[in-house]
DNA sequence: CAGCGAGGAAACCGATCGGTCTACCGGGCG
DNA sequence: CGCCCGGTAGACCGATCGGTTTCCTCGCTG
């Protein structure tokens, strides 16, 4: 079988998704959805429940391909320090984008509210993954506390993305030097 | 003139609107809304142009309570440094709370998306007063750079409410440990 | 070629959206 | 008393919501 087809109907309705979702919030219809993705509703609702289901496959599909902007590649060396730097600074690079709405997953459990949401479930297993990958390079690193390094930085990077969002902040180094901030403070040497 | 009258349609309204935007987000309908501060469409429609009126006016009558639970009093004596820990004492305080859904004005900032609406220029003004009061202890206390930690401070401070009111943070000392640390870096003292 | 299934176009469902408007009610005031 | 005014209740508007269904056209396979 091949590996290169062309996009199915799942592939372009959840890419559709995702971009939408995103730009617009997951109050968006599922006619300008569908109409997008050019899907018919036929066929999305017999690939999937609803749209909350959609959604939240829309953030699992995001999801990998989010990490990796992220996080560099387990072949690119560096000090566990310069790896957690390396996030933050793909942040505040990705911020400057014209499109840029801070974190899907954070933006998807704000809009949502309600936890149990699928697509709240998704969302807030892409944080703990991000949450883990602090953690690892804390420990790797030596830092005193890397539980506690690790949720420090998870509120920095939620805060900073955020803020960059909605437009009333513009980082410009502001994340990555708080970061290091706390990396300096925790123990974790260069 | 009395000070205490009884609630004004205007007064019930915006309460029930502020309520109820935080609690079920800005896409709450007209018609849920004007049944639960039970006053008429056509009362509100007198009072505002539009929803979007509504909401912004809702946000900007909450400011001051908002900011009045996270400051301590002009009176209350303190440190800079401990004016600073007070509001994230109060952010951790206000977390566990069953209904905490994050920073109200951030969450309209999210939802929203766009800069522009109406109630999105009330929110940034909101987080505006907030990122003042921090800059100003921080001089205060003669931080290296006062803007700097300010900034920083509004980092956790958003990281922190938002994960909190998402429910995949607890808080629990993070948020004001966080605060601490920077405080520290910046030089500010006991 | 015939037959079949996948999927698009679009009508349709009841509910709700933001917003307008009419009808009515009650209290204050001349 | 008679009038007006602030307000409520709720019908109503066209548009859209999430979701279902019908119809028809493709392209594949035997």
């Amino acid at each position: 079988m091949a590996t290169t087809e062309k996009a199915s109907t799942r592939d372009r309705l959840l890419d559709a998704a995702a971009e939408l979702f995103y730009r617009d919030g997951v109050s968006i219809g599922v006619e300008a959805l569908c109409r997008t993705a050019g899907v018919s509703k036929r066929s999305m609702y017999q690939l999937f429940d609803s749209k909350d289901e959609v959604l939240a496959a829309s953030l699992e599909r995001r999801a990998p391909g989010y990490a990796a902007q992220l996080m560099p590649g387990p072949e690119d060396a560096g000090t566990p320090r310069e790896r957690i730097l390396y996030v933050f600074e793909q942040v505040e690079k990705a911020s400057v984008g014209p499109g840029y709405q801070g974190c899907p997953f954070l933006a998807a459990l704000v809009e949502l509210k309600d936890p149990e949401h699928p697509a709240s479930r998704v969302a807030a297993t892409a944080k703990q993954r991000l949450l883990d990958a602090f953690r690892t390079q804390a420990e790797l690193g030596g830092a005193r506390d890397p539980e506690l390094l690790a949720r420090q930085l998870m509120l920095v990077f939620d805060g900073a993305s955020a803020r960059a969002g909605a437009r009333i902040e513009t980082l410009d180094g502001l994340a990555t030097a708080t970061a290091s901030t706390l990396l300096d403070a925790a123990g974790l040497p260069e």
